[in-house]
RNA sequence: GGAGGAGUGCCCGAGUGGCUAAAGGGGGCGGACUGUAAAUCCGUUGGCUUCGCCUACAAUGGUUCGAAUCCAUUCUCCUCCA
């Protein structure tokens, strides 16, 4: 399990480092949440919404955060959203999304608590039993205390999907404002475009769960990103009405870069934590290559470098900023992938950009000598088969503005065919892309 | 339920019978310049067996020598009225 050094911060109270991490965008109430979080060990809790098989930086982020409070002592609660994508949240969205199917949600839900395994130290005997809104004579099963300082995982589907409508609008319907809810900035761009009946109970879903995470567990924050606080806000609402009882609620800035957009997306998409869907190598290029501008806050945020280092690092004048842009890619793919897959990605992208001389680490794909054996193959087909060219006109068209060198030379005539002789002496062969994107072809 | 409007390539958005694989912008890709950055500049951006062919302007069917453009039906969305 990944684990933060003592080194990260000199301050005692999470809240503190939180801040000197520039985590805290938005609090409900800084100076007793502050106060709390330095006399008491609290739980809180973090929503995710399982609308993907993995997870990404934005939920990276978040883990770090859990990660913190965990380290200080609290309690988080991962909160996965097997009922709330069902609704699908609008938040910030412009458009709705794609309807899933519970079999589809389930199955993204036990992918993302595999991946937080790697990052909080669970309590694994606890079970969530389950909410009961009363409290009478056949109350339910008392769900039991979980260790103190250990994570735990509730799924709200538990308590969510089996509602009755009617009692619900009733319960929990009859505290919430219409016109409340159309000022919330959330649903003000869902306004212009149209906003289904569906999502808009989104807001109060969430914060049913806020209600029952307070009532049953006894958590006293939830934490989001800075898209979550009017749904955050709707909780903590909830929860005093219902109970009279004060929950506090935090929101962080959503990682993005100088220009304000939301960092994590590639030309191909998302950038995925599972390797998989995004390769220890991709993953770490992403980094290697942030804006000079944005080298500081990613080090703060998504490495736990003292801050003493991450100010040393991100200040580097000139081309001496690569240093810390290397650090960065280092550490945040050995935080997500493992030592081990960040040295090879470091070396790859070495070996790639600076001395040349080793490929172990590049992409590899392995094929059989027979299909390099007499005319070969065309560059276009190969460069497709191994991912390089998304059609076969991408392929030529790549060739054709030059820019794609087989074993350093530079190849511009489309019918080219790649044949064994090619090859180097340990029956390899290396491609390369533009500037940047390297393929191996291996007929070992 | 009534009246009107809209659906165009990865996204935004022009085009309203042939000159349209479809202006312009964003994004992507390639090149130049660099620091594996940013900014800038140039090229490119549906597919294929690429001097040619095929598939495309919500879906289906029709009018026409010829349709993204005209007509009919369907679906989706928006605005106003109820």
């Amino acid at each position: 399990m990944v684990q933060i050094p003592d080194s990260v911060s000199k301050y005692t109270n999470v809240y503190d480092v939180l801040k000197e991490r520039g985590f805290i965008e938005q609090c409900t109430n800084e100076e007793e949440v502050r106060d709390m979080l330095g006399r008491e060990k609290i739980k809180f809790y973090i929503g995710f919404d399982p609308t993907a098989d993995s997870l990404h930086i934005g939920h990276f982020m978040q883990t770090i955060i859990m990660m913190y409070m965990q380290k200080y002592g609290h309690t988080p609660i991962v909160l996965i959203g097997g009922g709330t994508t069902m609704v699908g949240d609008p938040s910030g969205r412009t458009d709705m999304r794609k309807m899933m199917t519970q079999e589809q949600i389930q199955e993204n839900g036990r992918k993302f608590v595999k991946l937080f395994e790697r990052y909080l130290d669970f309590d694994q005997g606890y079970e969530y039993y389950g909410h009961q809104p009363t409290d009478g004579p056949d109350a339910p099963v008392q769900n039991k205390e979980p260790e103190p300082g250990k994570a735990i995982c509730v799924d709200n589907a538990k308590w969510l999907l089996q509602l009755n409508y009617v009692e619900f609008v009733r319960e929990i319907g009859r505290h919430f404002s219409v016109n409340e809810m159309l000022r919330a900035e959330c649903y003000k761009q869902r306004l212009e475009k149209g906003l289904s009946f569906l999502e808009f109970n989104y807001m109060l879903m969430q914060s049913y769960d806020f209600y029952v995470m307070s009532h049953d567990l006894d958590c006293k924050m939830q934490f989001g990103g800075n898209d979550q606080w009017s749904n955050i806000l709707g909780g903590i609402d909830l929860v005093r009405r219902k109970d009279q009882k004060t929950v506090y609620g935090l929101t962080f800035s959503l990682l993005t870069n100088y220009e304000g957009k939301k960092m994590g997306k590639t030309g191909k998409g998302t950038l995925w934590l599972n390797p998989e869907k995004t390769s220890p190598y991709e993953f770490y290029q992403y980094w290697r290559n942030v804006n000079d501008a944005d080298v500081e806050k990613c080090l703060r945020m998504l490495t736990f470098l003292p801050m003493d280092e991450v100010r040393r690092l991100a200040s580097l004048p000139g081309e001496e900023i690569n240093h810390a842009k290397e650090v960065l890619a280092f550490e945040v793919t050995k935080l997500v992938h493992g030592e081990e897959e960040a040295i090879k990605a470091q070396e790859g992208a070495r070996a790639a950009f600076e001395d040349g001389t080793s490929i172990e680490n590049m992409p590899t794909t392995k094929m059989d000598v027979s299909d390099f054996e007499g005319d070969g193959i065309g560059v276009l087909t190969l460069m497709c088969n191994v991912g390089l060219a998304s059609s076969n006109s991408d392929a030529r068209r790549t060739v054709e503005q030059g820019g794609l060198t087989v074993q350093d030379q530079k190849i511009t005539d489309p019918k080219t065919m790649i044949t064994q002789d090619m090859f180097n002496a340990e029956g390899k062969l290396i491609m390369r892309k533009g500037k940047k994107v390297y393929h191996v072809i291996d007929i070992k």
